[in-house]
DNA sequence: CCTTTCTTGATGTACGTTAGTCAGAAATGA
DNA sequence: TCATTTCTGACTAACGTACATCAAGAAAGG
């Protein structure tokens, strides 16, 4: 009735204990007929290996390291304390986490950072990635290394990272464009873009999203070249205010990244009426207040917190080469609307 | 560096390790002082038991059960499916899940299968609810024999259930409010709202956040009383065929239950132009053909594998008194447009 | 045929906990 | 004070796995 063991095998193998141990870890010394006929006795037991006695016995700790973007960005602030949170937790599953931040959208300060990781030996690395080729080459290193690596919220294309976990971004920018053009009716004029920097692969797939969304489903709908503010409120309210003045006719603002409260800033200062419609990500104290307020009209929103969660799990079962079923790394994007605030 | 095990404490609290065994699992023949002192040292060094160490001692293995509705609704149908994928992977941590159907919105027949399960004796119970007294009762029955009963999707008020797994359905219902008011724009008409059945507290709930914001934000729009389908197709073809057939000016449907293969069926029947918005509940194959149609304008959804997932998680740290996240119960409500489909 | 190398078995200890037994110590009552 | 009850400690085996050591057998080389 209940699972299998090692002696289970050995009897059926018609081997010893320390024969199956050696075909179980890889150790050398074992025939390869032997071997097969070991392997043919697990396979016909359905054995698996108990993950939490062979741990125990071990004393494995699963060192697990994420690197996150520092800066005032409130996003990226919410997902550090998060991490503090999880480090406690994850202590009950042999899990140690460590943390590292890294200047925001600078390549190289996230290579340095990885490299301080494989130096540092742990045994998975969890990052926010930046798109460059230091980062590409260093994540190599990584993986050359046998540590698994995986990136969080903002991907790194062509590279071998193991796994992602976070929404799907060109999701994100398609349902934005969804509901901006519902919202929007049937009415005429520009839409404006927000982003953070085009340097971040979940900022580059929004706006695709979105453009894709727009161009196909509501052409009349003018878009204006995306706005790069960095994700700093100041930035982004300096240059939005600009683009306010020279265009009298904005219906719409979808914006992607981080400094909403620069947006909300100009959005005031401008004043116009009708207000334009506006679809922002990331819900937090300024965008919950804009939603009441009625100055934005949805906010989509990723949960940081599972994403945390998801990403400790499948790293630790990429390190143990367990099985991971592909729906654990997809988090959902939740829309909040004035109506739905929690 | 690494944690405190059972023989730290022993140490520190200068007795043997017997009597701190005696302590840790209630055992008696300990002083209370003596107790005391074990506490103190336990606090002292943050000691908290190895989880994985102390099942293997004791061969435990988790015994849950499920008891969902049976029928022929495609939304409960997938999550007996997901029971079964669930009860593989559960394998891996000590996990036996069984399943039990019962026919559905009959608290008669839930409270007889709950009564069953404790006969079986098992650890944890795990149900879609029905409200009823005779539910109610069983379930106390069930925390007085010792059994944790975790509710799934729709809750059990006023009840001895240890935890809730689901959306929140007021939220939900708001949602779908918010959304159907907008999509509605400037129109003026009836809403037609579209249920499975008033004896099920997820179906109260979003009618009741439905009517909300409704009120409260979209005063022109009409409420027509709600259809009661039982989340049969046929039932609600024919009931809302009728409701469509006396008014003319209905612009919005929104659909809180199943059966909404009626539903389309109902709104192709009586090819209304132009067409009401509709916002309807999980994304089965017919919702999703709707979606591309341009039939449904939204559908909103509850990740049903994650929903299982986190109730197992939740009813394994009932069972340890193990301290529970408040965020692993809360599984967010996803909205699909025709644009961001999976 | 003997030596060397390769393969296998036997055995023991450890991980942190549970759970039992048994003997001895301490507290309690009269 | 002694007899009795109540606590406490020391010890042991077990859970399923990892890992090390030693010895014995088989295969291969000369």
């Amino acid at each position: 009735m209940s699972r299998p063991t090692v002696h289970d095998v050995a009897r059926v193998a018609k081997v010893s204990l320390s024969t199956v141990d050696r075909v179980l870890n890889g150790r050398d010394g074992v025939r390869a007929t032997t071997q097969e006929r070991v392997r043919a006795a697990m396979k016909q037991l359905g054995y698996e290996r108990d993950l939490m006695a062979a741990n125990l016995s071990r004393k494995r700790i699963y060192d697990i390291h994420f690197v996150i973007p520092d800066g005032p960005n409130s996003f990226m602030r919410n997902l550090a304390a998060e991490l503090e949170t999880h480090a406690r937790i994850a202590l009950r599953d042999r899990t140690e986490i460590t943390v590292s931040l890294v200047p925001p959208f600078d390549g190289r300060a996230l290579a340095a950072a990885l490299r301080r990781a494989k130096e540092a030996g742990v045994d998975g690395v969890v990052m926010v990635a930046t798109e460059s080729a230091e980062v590409r080459q260093a994540v190599s290193e990584l993986r050359a290394a046998g540590i698994q690596v995986v990136t969080l919220i903002s991907d790194l294309s062509a590279s071998a990272r193991a796994h992602f976990v976070g929404i799907d971004n060109v999701s994100a920018g398609r349902t934005a464009a969804g509901l901006l053009g519902r919202f929007c009716a049937d009415r005429r004029g520009r839409i404006a873009i927000v982003a953070g920097s085009m340097l971040v692969r979940d900022h580059v797939e929004r706006r695709l999203g979105f453009e894709q969304v727009m161009h196909a489903e509501f052409p009349d709908l003018d878009l204006l070249p995306p706005i790069e503010g960095g994700d700093e409120a100041a930035r982004v309210e300096a240059l939005l205010s600009d683009v306010l003045r020279k265009h009298d006719d904005i219906i719409g603002i979808y914006s992607l990244g981080g400094g909403n409260r620069g947006l909300r800033g100009a959005l005031d200062r401008a004043g116009a009426v009708p207000r334009p419609m506006v679809v922002v990500h990331e819900l937090t104290d300024q965008s919950r207040v804009a939603l009441q307020d009625g100055v934005f009209d949805a906010v989509l929103q990723q949960d940081i917190h599972r994403e945390v969660a998801s990403a400790l799990v499948i790293i630790r079962s990429l390190i143990e080469a367990v099985p991971i079923d592909a729906r654990t790394g997809l988090v959902h994007i939740e829309i909040f609307l004035r109506d739905n605030l929690p």
